[in-house]
DNA sequence: TTATTATCGTTCATATGTGAACATTTACAT
DNA sequence: ATGTAAATGTTCACATATGAACGATAATAA
């Protein structure tokens, strides 16, 4: 990334660890528990809730698994579940591209 | 990432992308244009929308603002907009951890 | 208190993501 | 059909994320 990361991002990527850690707290589990879950080292994890940027997608999702909240975000990033998306797509696409 | 990362998140990996593409269809945008509003390069945006695991949360993150969504994705992981989150959160958190 | 567990903050070697450049193929308009 | 822009798929050097280990601190229980 050669662009200095936006602050929007920034707090963003803040928020959504601070919102891992919490559902963990509400799940009763410790970093090392949630680590082996998602089969990821307790560092990543740490790094994530810490909003540390520059984890991988990847380790994200499988965090977001191991809390049993990965299809609440696939479904957020949906074009298809928004009125604009829905709208748009019949002009603009010619059919779904994804199922 | 020591262990195989598992087949609920590959495909959830690969549906962000496909959607992220049709979030960039939608809007008419080019790669190099997202890319550059997004501050990455055409190459990352590339692995981005192929669902190529290991991009970094960061590049995801930047990638949404470029298309209008980083707010539902950071709305999709807050404990606090599930019925399970508010319920716990009560009994087990002695106050709300994020603002 | 003491013991036990969880979390934190480092450092470090290794693995891997990143951006750029290139050629190639596809898509789109005229 | 022809020309132009966009998208693709490599490769490569460089930057950086990852996992592990360490000690220190904080929290929880006995």
């Amino acid at each position: 990334m050669t662009r200095p990361v936006s602050r929007k991002v920034t707090a963003a990527n803040l928020e959504v660890g601070e919102q891992f850690r919490t559902w963990r707290k509400l799940l009763r589990l410790t970093l090392q528990q949630v680590a082996d879950r998602a089969g990821i080292s307790v560092s990543t994890l740490r790094r994530i809730e810490r909003g540390d940027g520059g984890v991988s997608f990847q380790s994200m999702l499988s965090t977001a698994r191991a809390l049993g909240i990965l299809e609440s975000i696939v479904s957020a990033t949906d074009p298809y579940e928004t009125s604009f998306g829905r709208a748009r797509a019949d002009q603009i696409l010619p059919e779904r591209v994804h199922s």
